[in-house]
DNA sequence: ATAGAACCTGACCAAGTGGTCAACACTTAT
DNA sequence: ATAAGTGTTGACCACTTGGTCAGGTTCTAT
């Protein structure tokens, strides 16, 4: 702490304002969307969550399709950023549980941001659909060759690899997705800590077995 | 075929309308409303793919509410039906074996269907939650003491019940809501017999062995 | 034939939508 | 002090939305 150079001091300055607002902005709108729909949603509605004017809304962002593009890409960074933890790793018991850990942090966490990418998706990804056919395409043959790699070497079973990698997304995903359902089947009650450790040692060990890892 | 006593003739007469029309409209409800949710989804676009005036649309449903209703329960009627196909069998391999080619077909017959009904639930299933709270609580906990009994019966490995319906539930249904992103993984190309019967497989193959079943 | 029920629909409306804008307020550099 | 840049917002607008309705057509039972 103290008085580093550039270190901006106490006060939101001038500078700070915009980059607040802004991820104030977009976490409402972030829940919002994932309520109801892009189609659902409105600004005034985002703008009530943010406790802020509407106007103020199009001061920071030009139009309701570029505030939904920047929630939407948001979340394909965060899930970009777990896909790495499945590199790295010495076999599939330690790559495929780091990344099931990975996915089902993100959707107890960013169980909003979950959502509104499955609503991107299901209504055909008319933003990020450039997204599917690049990144993700790239990083998906990298990790079906990783995973074609492992079973070669004897590590696992000679399972599909890209029905593999639909499964631990389903799976995962669905812990947010349908985070309603699994709540309402809980007795109307979100998992507790301990029910979560305990679907994620379920799914991992269902997985690994499925796989013929361990 | 031929002349059965009760089988109505040639034009529609005048019962058949109401029915025929109904159909037509929910049909192209369900294909609206999978493609562009509950908010975004307008009458008049379900009038243009029914190819019906929208006043008509208004004559057999008084509200966009009550024909968004009447496609969910459609839905899960369907479900429902699958549902059955787990029981009665002697074992987990063929009950939960039958359950997923159950599940993977109505991914793929009823697609549309399927993503209006992960959005239902998704945006906090505000049409269908007594559903769940009733039916679908009782299905469930009737399918949990099941697969318990095969574990006790030392038929698969000792997994948690319910995680493994949730898998289940997850794996299936992501072929038909995450479809578009299966298919620009493919190519841009829609999975072909061959490769739904290799989904199939893969799938029944990774869940099975992952329960200690086979 | 004809009454009446069921079906059909163009024209319309009130309510809301995303988005704009002119006027205003605050901070900062000079 | 003051000018300029940044942030703020109530009022407004063109347009779309779900929904209505009066007047029409078609079928069916008598």
């Amino acid at each position: 702490m103290g008085h580093a150079m550039n270190t901006p001091a106490r006060p939101p300055r001038r500078n700070e304002i915009r980059a607040q607002n802004e991820l104030l902005i977009l976490q409402a709108a972030e829940k919002v969307f994932a309520e109801a729909g892009f189609g659902g949603a409105t600004m005034q509605l985002i703008a009530d969550v943010a406790g802020l004017p509407k106007a103020n809304l199009h001061y920071y962002f030009t139009s309701k399709e570029e505030l939904y593009r920047k929630v939407v890409q948001n979340i394909f960074e965060i899930w970009l950023h777990a896909a790495g933890s499945m590199d790295h790793a010495p076999g599939p018991v330690e790559g495929i549980g780091a990344y099931i850990d990975a996915k089902m942090e993100i959707s107890r966490r960013h169980a909003d941001g979950s959502k509104v990418w499955a609503s991107e998706v299901m209504h055909g990804a008319p933003v990020i659909q450039d997204y599917l056919e690049t990144t993700l395409r790239d990083w998906t043959s990298g990790r079906v060759a990783l995973i074609q790699r492992w079973i070669d070497e004897g590590r696992m079973a000679p399972v599909n690899p890209e029905h593999l990698l639909y499964m631990l997304w389903a799976t995962t995903q669905h812990y947010a997705d349908f985070g309603h359902q699994i709540e309402t089947l809980n007795g109307g009650k979100p998992l507790s800590d301990t029910q979560w450790k305990a679907a994620k040692a379920s799914v991992k060990s269902m997985i690994l077995r499925g796989i013929g890892a361990v």
